[in-house]
DNA sequence: CGATTCGTTGACGTCCGTCAAGCTAAGTGG
DNA sequence: CCACTTAGCTTGACGGACGTCAACGAATCG
C-alpha cells in the first residue's frame, strides 16, 4: 500500500511506464510504523537496508559539537533516506523522524539488482538524488541571502508542493514544534517564535497547538518569493503540479 | 592530457579498474580554454554537451532578483559541471568561471551510453554526484550555524583536500576577488574583507594581491572544526587523502 | 499533584549589512 | 609622461536582524 506513494514520488521524474510500476509494488513490500523523535539510522552506520518514507515526516540532520542539531533536508512520503549507502559506504549524517512515519526496507541486493536491470527505475532513482541536491541548492540559496520569515514561508510554500505532487493535497497544513522549525532554518527557537507570530500577523498562516496551516497559498508564494522550477516536476506526465 | 585529473577525480570512488581508466582516456578528449568570468552554461539551457573541469575554478550560481548572486557549489578540477541535464532536462542554475578554466566537452550520447554500457564507470559518477550532494550539506550547516570566519577557514580548508585528491597539493593557496568569497559563504564584500584580515590577524592565512596561502593547515583546520568525512574520499584505492 | 515539554515575551548584546569615503594598482588615451 | 578611469581593497559609523539569557504561562502526563 505504502508503493503506491512511492511510485507516485518517481513517475514525476517522467520515465516510467506500466511494467516499472509493477515492479516497484513487487519490490516495496515490508513497511513498518516508528515513532517521533527516533533515529531511523545514525551517522557513521553502514545499514543493510535502503529505506523509504511512506507516511509521517522524517529528516537528515547532524549534531553539533554545541549540542544543537541542524536539520539538512526534509524527507515526505515518497522520499527515500539513503540511496547513498550502497555507493557512499558509510553514513555522514543521520536520519530521524520528526511525526510518526510508516517506513519500507528494501533490501540492498535488490537495490543494486535493481540498478543493474532496470534501467528506467535507475533514471527515475537518479532523477530523485538529482532533485535532492536541487533542493539543497535552493536551501543554500534561501540561508544565505534572505531573512528568517522569509526563509520559513518559502519552506512552507517548497512543503505544500512536494505533498501535492504525490497527491497529498488535503495536507496544507503541517505539525511541528517550533524548535524543529529553527533547526531547519538555522535560527534560535525564539527568533522562530518571533518569525512564526509576524507571520500570523500578516495573516500568511494560523497556528494553533503545533498545527500551521496555510489559508491562502498564492499570498506565502509571493511574499517568499518562491519559484518551484528548482522542484523539476514539469515533466511529470499526467499529474500536473497545480498548487 | 585533461582527461587524467578526470580519471584521478573518479578513482577516489573505489569502483575503477585499469579497463575504465582506459576507456575514460578515449572519451574525454575535446578540451578547449575559457577566461574567468564567463558562463560555462546559463540557467533555462538544455544543453548537448556535457562538460567537466580539468582545470581552474568555477562555480554554481544563481542570480538573484536584487542583483546579488549566490554562489552554491566550487567545480574543482576533475568535477563535472551538469550531468543533471541528461537526468533532469534544464539547468535550474548557472555554470560560470572564477578563473581562466579548461573545460572537456563530452556529447550527450556517449554520456547516455556510458550509463547503460559501463556499470563501472556509471557507478563512480553517481559517487561523484553523492559526494556534491554531501558537500552541499555540509555547506548547509555551516552557514547555519557558524559565524563568518569559521565558515571562510572550512571551505579553505575543503579546497585544500579537494585538491590534494586530485593530485594537485602545491595549490594550498587560491587566488580568488573577496567580492567571490562573498558570495560564497553569503555575505556582504564589506564583511568578507574584514573575516579575512581577522583570519590574517591570527596568522591562519596570508594574503597578498588576492592570493590567499595557508601556511599551516592543521590550525586551520581546528579553527574551523574541519571534519572530512563527508568528502567520502577514504575509499580511494592506492591514492591517500593525506594533506 | 509535580514534572516535563513547548510556547511566549522582554532586555540586551553581537554579528553582519548598508552607506560612504578614500585608497591602491592597472590600464587607457591624450 | 600624465590625467583619467576602473576594479578591487580598506576603513569607519550606524542600524537591523538575530542570539542569548531569563522568567513566566499553558498543556500534557505519570
Amino acid at each position: 500500500m505504502g508503493s503506491e506513494i512511492v511510485a507516485r514520488k518517481l513517475r514525476n521524474s517522467g520515465f516510467l511506464e506500466a511494467a516499472d510500476l509493477e515492479y516497484l509494488g513487487s519490490v516495496l513490500q515490508t513497511a513498518y510504523e516508528i515513532s517521533a523523535r527516533s533515529d531511523i539510522i545514525t551517522r557513521g552506520e553502514n545499514p543493510q537496508n535502503v529505506h523509504a518514507v511512506t507516511a509521517g515526516m522524517a529528516c537528515r540532520y547532524k549534531d553539533l559539537p554545541d549540542g544543537r542539531r541542524s536539520i539538512m533536508a526534509l524527507l515526505l512520503p515518497g522520499d527515500f533516506c539513503d540511496l547513498h549507502v550502497s555507493i557512499l559506504g558509510h553514513m555522514d549524517h543521520s536520519i530521524g523522524t520528526l511525526t510518526d512515519c510508516r517506513i519500507i526496507d528494501i533490501p540492498r541486493a535488490t537495490v543494486d539488482d535493481l540498478l543493474n536491470h532496470q534501467p528506467r527505475v535507475a533514471r527515475a532513482l537518479f532523477w530523485a538524488t538529482l532533485v535532492d541536491e536541487a533542493i539543497l541548492r535552493e536551501w543554500l540559496v534561501n540561508m544565505g541571502k534572505r531573512r528568517a520569515d522569509e526563509q520559513m514561508a518559502h519552506l512552507f510554500c517548497e512543503i505544500h508542493l512536494r505533498m501535492t505532487a504525490v497527491g497529498l493535497h488535503g495536507e496544507n497544513e503541517f505539525i511541528v514544534t517550533q524548535e524543529q522549525l529553527a533547526d531547519i532554518l538555522g535560527i534560535s527557537t525564539v527568533h522562530a517564535q518571533r518569525v512564526l507570530t509576524s507571520l500570523r500577523d500578516r495573516e500568511l498562516v494560523t497556528v494553533q497547538d503545533r498545527r500551521i496551516s496555510v489559508p491562502d497559498m498564492s499570498a506565502l508564494v509571493e511574499f517568499s518569493g518562491f519559484e518551484p522550477d528548482y522542484l523539476h516536476l514539469e515533466a511529470a506526465p499526467d499529474r500536473g503540479s497545480q498548487p
